[in-house]
DNA sequence: AACGATATGGAGTTGCGGTTCCGTTTGTCA
DNA sequence: TGACAAACGGAACCGCAACTCCATATCGTT
């Protein structure tokens, strides 16, 4: 059905230039941070901006799916450490590290659920994120209550600090790390 | 300066109805909710709402003044628990059972730290804060390189995740109250 | 080089929602 | 009960930001 005849040089370079801009701006401004600065930024008209993504929301999406697929290749990244103890915490920080440099991935995790498992599911991140539970429960260094998708769980829950600056991601996963570890392993946890 | 004349009863009866409507607007729809919908739910024209809150943020923050007395309370319940573990883990859970109500705390909590920071000063949550905390440090049953603003922390970190229905607050509260006890410490907090 | 298809820029349109304004109503007090 | 201040309602106003439109420019092909 949709025609994909190859986009002409311009267009791909401007293409180009937009999502450069839109990523710089959503990053420090989140979801409400204005088509006219994105467009402006990619030295570009708002028109131009319009004629690649049909709204606001299929741009900020464009990003967010891109997003998304680096955290799976953190994740890829991390099975190959062969430690899986140490695989998960470097996911956790690599993916927390990356929610606090940009605003909008926060807002994807926080304010739109459907999206984000969605996204999660179709780039791997999902299964990925089963994987590298399920090798540390299987080494015995992860508590065994803990299920994949938990790591979703505090990613997002890390998501919101990074507004505040008395607060650090840092010290919050540090706490988090410490409660995942088998040893700790005492209040029941719900669902 | 200000002439304290009280307030006519009608614009007494209008001024509880419009805080009342809008704290059931903001919790349901966060800041961006419409001062028109909350006259609508007020039963009152806009213009009333303006007599009373000279601006939608006016409003915005006396609902958020009247969360943090709130948790101050709830804080200083629980300094009266005897058993001081007991009282961080019920003022959590209140603090995250507050937040997942009510969509607008958790936005003063991620989106307007100085705010948030200045009112937990002023209505002594901060201070309680540090008193629960000290008395758990002191019954060793609290890891001592905690301080009294990492209950703000795990609040705030907790406040994200009410939007998405697959995660569940009480479950990351689980984790990190395992990573709170003196047994878990292991990881180095930063700052 | 010349023509058609493709892409561009940016002024203008549109809709939304916060805020204002003022003619009317209500409460209070003598 | 009459008079005045206080309070009200909601239509109108206004600014902002997403999006449209089209005259112009650029690309790629013959």
């Amino acid at each position: 059905m949709t025609e994909e005849r190859p986009l002409r040089a311009d267009a791909r370079r401007n293409r180009e230039a937009i999502l450069k801009a839109a990523r710089h701006i959503f990053a420090k401004q989140g979801s409400q941070a204005q088509i006219d600065d994105v467009a402006k930024r990619a030295k570009v008209g708002v028109g131009t901006v319009y004629r690649h993504f049909p709204t606001k929301e299929a741009l900020f999406d464009a990003l967010a799916t891109d997003k998304f697929d680096k955290l799976a290749k953190y994740a890829d990244d991390a099975m190959k450490i062969e430690d899986p103890w140490e695989a998960i915490v470097t996911f956790l920080k690599q993916a927390a590290a990356l929610q606090a440099a940009d605003r909008a991935l926060g807002e994807v995790f926080r304010e739109h659920g459907e999206f984000m498992i969605h996204t999660a599911e179709t780039c791997g991140l999902s299964e990925l994120g089963d994987r590298l539970v399920r090798r540390a429960q299987e080494a015995g260094v992860l508590r065994d209550d803990i299920r994949g998708n938990d790591l979703g769980l505090i990613s997002c829950s890390l998501s919101g600090l990074s507004g505040v600056p008395v607060w650090s991601w840092e010290r919050m996963l540090g706490i988090a790390l410490d409660g995942l570890r088998p040893e700790a392993q005492r209040t029941e946890l719900a669902d």
